[in-house]
DNA sequence: GTCTATATTCCGATAGAC
DNA sequence: GTCTATCGGAATATAGAC
């Protein structure tokens, strides 16, 4: 990987274990191999960094979109299952609920940049929680946009509470909420 | 209220508003009046702050728990709503979602404190969740606790992600959890 | 693209006078 | 209990050489 993407990668790291206030220029140098000067030619502000991570996740997820676009409602439920687990495995927090915390101390631009990426999200899984109603794979009531913010919420807030009361809340969570969704 | 107590309850504020890391003594010492050096004559280390603002929420939920020992189920719901309704109102998230997101840089005590303190209110809210799902008023299955997590966890989630998606979410999110808890 | 060097600001914390 | 003064360190950021 190229030294912007190495930047990249290890802010988005370091923002979702320790949060975006408590990661320095310092903390990326170290990892990378160059000075803290040498990352401002790549990202002249921190925020342009944010931004950078932010995008990195938005792209990531149009690739995951267009890679599930045909597999049937389940597959794209386990797979944004599958996200969360990833993140609970490497003691992360996801990329929202980690900025959310920070939000009102954060520039503009990654405020807005943040507001897309959720919106996105909250997109996708509205819609396959829609698809999946509609051809009974599913079960629920009332918009589906509600309640793929309940099942997001879920996640991302098991992700922080199981930190305090035990990681194994993380998978009773999960089979909780996949059960009650699926039609049996 | 005396100069400790103001303390408390600005940094308590600040957390929520800003996170953890993101404030300083010296937020605190502009609107309490005194300087910097002053606080650490009532809490040396920061982290002694931030342990006397957990121990502060501890200390208000066994009050509320005493409080509503003898009222009903539902009316110990709607108390429970109504804490994260101020949260939203104050732009605020709660407590364990700030540092949760903040926890892989807090002091030991700091994070045994804030265990304690998640602990308790799971314990609260399992313990009327039960009560009611045993006189009929409110319907779910599974162990009391999974549910406790549930919806602590949609709330914690809310007051975040309504930052992103709009501030009108936090009730639809809150009338939601209410209908499909309580038995019609 | 990366470096050295430095500017600037901020932060938590301590010593000692009052 | 609060003050002034100060320390030591860390952070973001810039200028200019290579």
């Amino acid at each position: 990987m190229d030294t912007r993407g190495k930047i990249i990668q290890l802010a988005d790291n370091l923002i979702r274990k320790k949060g975006y206030n408590a990661f320095s220029f310092y903390d990326i140098s170290k990892s990378v191999g160059i000075k803290t000067a040498s990352i401002h030619y790549h990202f002249p502000a921190k925020s342009d960094l944010g931004v950078a991570v932010i995008e990195q996740h938005i792209h990531h997820l149009d690739l995951l979109k267009e890679k599930f676009n045909n597999k049937s409602p389940i597959e794209k439920l386990d797979k944004f299952f599958s996200i969360y687990t990833s993140i609970k495995n490497e003691d992360q927090v996801c990329l929202v609920g980690s900025l959310a915390t920070d939000f009102n101390t954060l520039d503009k631009k990654v405020k807005d940049k943040l507001k897309k990426f959720s919106n996105n999200m909250l997109d996708w899984v509205s819609h396959f929680l829609e698809e999946g109603r509609n051809n009974n794979a599913f079960q629920f009531e009332g918009p589906a946009r509600t309640k793929a913010i309940m099942i997001i919420g879920n996640m991302l807030a098991i992700v922080q509470l199981s930190r305090l009361t035990g990681d194994k809340d993380f998978n009773t969570i999960k089979n909780t909420i996949r059960n009650e969704l699926i039609r049996k």
